[in-house]
DNA sequence: ACTATATTTAAGTTGTAGCTTATATAACTT
DNA sequence: AAGTTATATAAGCTACAACTTAAATATAGT
């Protein structure tokens, strides 16, 4: 399932953004989103394996609860599909601004100057 | 329909990836379209009425052509939902940093200082 | 061991998104 | 005005996502 599918869902949209939060156990996200909602634990668990599966969440076992926790990749890899539409609307930002926008740099130099030196 | 759920499907992200090289009339991106997904014109011009429907391209007619350009609000809602995970993905970045990167800054003063004098 | 709690999985139903073909509408060409 | 080109819409079909209820699995408490 495609990133742009998984959030294409109200539900797991919310889920998400109850998880951004703080980590929370699959019934704790389950009671808010039943109340949310009105659909059935059962539900809430299959958009908890949708999320799981398409990586937008993680779990780990803590006794008999699941915690779930927010995994950003798929979430960076939509917001770099989103770069080649920023100009439409953030006109005029330079390139550095972006650069420190995007949080691009590896900042090996020990200044702001470009690697090479410029030729004047 | 919702911003997230018209961008799941994979031919309405090619074509907003299209119009994002620039306008395009209706026959032009089907024709690139069916060429890689293999669908009928009619399902193509379908495609491009949910665009419509649901903001992300604007048309406007040419005789009896119908050139399309994206319309970045949506994307730019989307972009702003991400806004609360991205401290996932981009951990260290700086309140300014952030401000330039995000393009919220209205610049009404004339310098980089803050409007209120700081208390030293 | 038994019961309760937490969570997932299985099986079945249903609404709807995305397709197809056929047709309608409108503008150009001759 | 008749035919061609460009595009949209209508009607119908189909696959599948999102739900339901029921059952399975696993841990915790008594």
């Amino acid at each position: 399932m495609h990133a742009f599918d998984v959030l294409g869902d109200p539900v797991r949209r919310r889920i998400l953004e109850l998880l951004a939060d703080g980590e929370k156990s699959a019934g704790d996200v389950a009671a808010i989103i039943q109340e949310e909602f009105s659909i059935s634990q059962a539900a809430v668990s299959q958009h908890l394996k949708v999320l799981r599966d398409s990586g937008f969440a993680a779990v780990r076992a803590e006794g008999a609860r699941r915690i779930y926790e927010v995994d950003a990749a798929p979430l960076k890899d939509i917001d770099l599909w989103l770069n080649r539409f920023r100009a439409f609307w953030e006109p005029k930002m330079d390139a550095l601004a972006t650069e420190i926008a995007r949080g691009k740099k590896k900042r090996r130099g020990q200044s702001g100057a470009p690697p090479s030196a410029p030729k004047r």
